[in-house]
DNA sequence: TAGATTGTTAATCGATTAACAATC
DNA sequence: TAGATTGTTAATCGATTAACAATC
């Protein structure tokens, strides 16, 4: 095993490729650490830095060349294949996050949508209809799935963890506000603790 | 000016305040850190020390009080206090928002949702109906608008955020994959840089 | 070559944790 | 009192940044 990712580095991975891609769109063909910082907001010690933790991609006195980085972060970062990705829980947050292009757009892709609520049943969301969760085993007999979303009620969410686990899951963004016991590797959203977080700073007159 | 609470303090500031909700309506009266980290996953020292920072709210030998520690929190956090918030955007993000019950559960009131594309306006989103941008102006006279969430295409983000400065915003929630250029306090949420986070972690089999 | 920018080291800064005296 | 747990200090750990030799 290399040397440890710290986990703030891995959070930056996908601002450099996002910058990357922009300034790729923009006809750049190369770019120094300076300016991926200044567009980013942070040092450029902080760009090279993070990015010699996976190589050297630069060229000392020219740069770092647009296209061949964004590449590397593709392969890095593992955007460079499609996801597949289910949803569990189809009422506001599953159904906004099946629906969003922006997910689509970078590779992950929603292929099946699932409630427990049998009046949701049948509902059409985007190109998808919601099936209920009971079908969820002989989805994943017929489907490569790779990534869960968690869009439950908090009480449920464990239980839907454990038999997304058994079946074999590789990974789950968690919307529910609660901390799942799991191997799996997750990565939790909670969107009302932003708000708590920008309450608290309008309080205290932070930034 | 008291001393500096760092940034992470405040983002588990709102995690003690919902794991006292849940210890309260257990009926538990008084807890001790030991407690509260064990069900956060962190550590009991982490717990004493963050809450040191806004005072002695425990009884050496028993504990701290659930609900009087979850009161402290309230006024520290600011959730005692209902905000006005406004939604720009009426797209999936913007949609979902303004529908999501567990806003409104924590005195987040969304009060008006906003769309530049006219296609849209006039467009029923639970209690609310689409307005167009251009009468934003008439609703900050008509309304105190505290927060604002922006769930806009990246092109026009600076251009929003530029106008609800001026208007007099207090915050914003931000959802477009950009930097915004403000003095206003912004909590930037990203949903694909999670899913970014997540396949990496895959790829790399950490956890 | 002269100028620019990398990759990396070392210094700094900040956050977490262990440990323990204070005290309920 | 004896046991438990706080609040706080000091030690540790980890991340950021400045600085600079290497080199394009």
């Amino acid at each position: 095993m290399e040397k440890k990712i710290p986990r703030p580095v891995i959070k930056r991975l996908g601002l450099y490729y996002r910058c990357l891609n922009r300034l790729y769109d923009e006809g750049i063909e190369y770019v120094a650490s300076k300016d991926i910082a200044e567009r980013l907001g942070i040092k450029s010690s902080q760009v090279r830095k993070d990015l010699s933790y996976f190589g050297e991609f630069g060229k000392r006195g020219v740069g770092y060349n647009t296209y061949e980085l964004m590449e590397r972060l593709e392969d890095i970062i593992g955007v460079n294949k499609y996801w597949n990705v289910i949803v569990i829980g189809a009422g506001n947050i599953g159904s906004a996050i099946a629906n969003y292009e922006g997910l689509r757009k970078e590779k992950f892709n929603v292929i099946g949508i699932f409630d427990a609520d049998r009046s949701k049943v049948g509902r059409k969301i985007g190109r998808l209809t919601v099936k209920h969760f009971s079908e969820i085993d002989d989805f994943f007999k017929k489907n490569i799935v790779e990534i869960a979303v968690l869009a439950v009620p908090e009480n449920a969410a464990q239980m839907v963890v454990d038999k997304l686990e058994e079946l074999g899951i590789k990974g789950i963004v968690n919307f529910a506000p609660v901390k799942l016991r799991t191997n799996i590797p997750v990565e939790d959203v909670d969107i009302t603790l932003s708000f708590k977080s920008l309450s608290f700073k309008i309080e205290r007159n932070i930034e």
